[in-house]
DNA sequence: AGCGTTCCGTGCGACGGCGCACATACAACC
DNA sequence: GGTTGTATGTGCGCCGTCGCACGGAACGCT
């Protein structure tokens, strides 16, 4: 196999499209290095790459001002930053914000479009993974309103961990505070929470899972629903 | 125009379509009543049939637990319930409660899968309306993480108004409650305050808008934000 | 070594929502 | 026309989060 062929199906996605229609793709598909804190999109900005993630982690948030602002979405390399694209839309609703430095392939809005659509495989693979990010944003939206920044905190932790394949991960908790939606000293309580329980350990930016089956179980069921819907929508 | 004809076009969606392709679907098309309380799908449960509003309006619902719900979307005639369907799932991820009563139009899963795989014209409305209907979830999501009660409430008395071309209609506070994710006596207060500054009137269970300016601007942003796309979306 | 910056911990008053209990009020129906 | 049921108003203690203001701690740089 190529080195961009493995590129190419280290991404569910791309992974679910036949070999003889990714083969003509990979014209089209080019790899990136993405950075912690780099933004692909802004809200009502357009859309110039899709980005097929493979190690590194993607957030779509929104705002309701300048300072607040709350994590939608997650994407990592079972999904596709730009899903509008998929839809005929060439702007994005939500800021795309990468939380997870790592690499990741891409393709240019037109690339995509053209390629998108002939490519029923392709088709199929990205419908099916809009609906479950669908799915994952309505669940996140009752979670945000009904449960505390606790089980939240550990949630997220472990959907982060869950797409980056690491328990262990660069993040401050300031950053965590515009995800969740809380303020810095919320996470700091959360945090030192789980501390204490020894379910995780951190440290000036960095934070590491040392029990993820109890972590599972601090956190809220939310987790385990939309875990579920994906892994069953998997195959 | 024949009377199924006018009901096909009485929604935004259906409009969309080309006179000749709409005639080929009327065929697969009819007009149902959908009454307040009537719930159309369940979280996991099959989509049976499809659903285009006329003047009824459906909420879409995410629960965390047996009592703790919260609406994420909400479908009126500019819209369509079962949008799985048109990703190519056949089994829905929110709750579809009827929450203002009216006639709709309807076509079997089988039926509109048939109709939607040749129609390009329909294909692009209800992809655009797609993406429009995760912009609102997103927005909503972020809003009733740092909005207010009384400010949610008279957003989303807004959001109903529009879609119902009414500024009076039946809706208890309890019923409200699992909307806006709150406590029934939260409604309450939210409602008197908005009462006291005379913007709305209520009793046992009817709903009136006053002043639908001045109920703007008690309303917190993201009725505009929303409004906005959508309105620039309609052409 | 010294300094500034970033990251994290903590304390405090205020506010809003929660859960509960109960008081009212209107409606419908024998 | 009194009973029952549903819809709404209100009070109270509790808890989590907010906004703010620090104090301390680790790192980087010169």
């Amino acid at each position: 196999m190529s080195a961009p062929g493995q590129l190419a199906t280290a991404n569910h996605l791309l992974a679910a499209v036949p070999r003889k229609a990714c083969q003509r793709m990979l014209a089209g598909i080019e790899p990136v290095e993405l950075k912690y804190g780099q933004v692909l999109y802004e809200p009502k900005g357009p859309i110039r790459y899709v980005y097929f993630p493979i190690d590194c982690l993607v957030s779509l948030l929104t705002a309701v001002d300048k300072r607040r602002t709350l994590e939608v979405g997650m994407v990592g390399n079972e999904g596709m930053v730009g899903m509008p694209m998929a839809l005929g839309i060439g702007v994005s609703a939500v800021r795309a914000l990468v939380q997870g430095s790592g690499t990741a392939t891409r393709m240019t809005a037109a690339g995509f479009r053209a390629e998108f659509k002939n490519n029923m495989p392709l088709q199929w693979a990205l419908f099916r993974y809009n609906h479950l990010l669908m799915a994952q944003i309505s669940q996140t939206a009752a979670c945000n309103r009904f449960h505390g920044a606790e089980p939240r905190l550990a949630r997220w932790l472990l959907m982060t961990s869950d797409r980056l394949h690491a328990d262990e991960f660069l993040l401050t908790h300031e950053f965590l505070a515009h995800m969740l939606g809380v303020r810095r000293e919320g996470v700091t309580n959360a945090a030192s929470a789980l501390h204490r329980k020894k379910l995780i350990e951190y440290s000036r930016g960095n934070i590491k899972i040392l029990d993820r089956k109890r972590l599972e179980a601090a956190a809220c069921t939310c987790y385990r629903i939309v875990k579920n819907l994906q892994d069953s929508a998997h195959v």
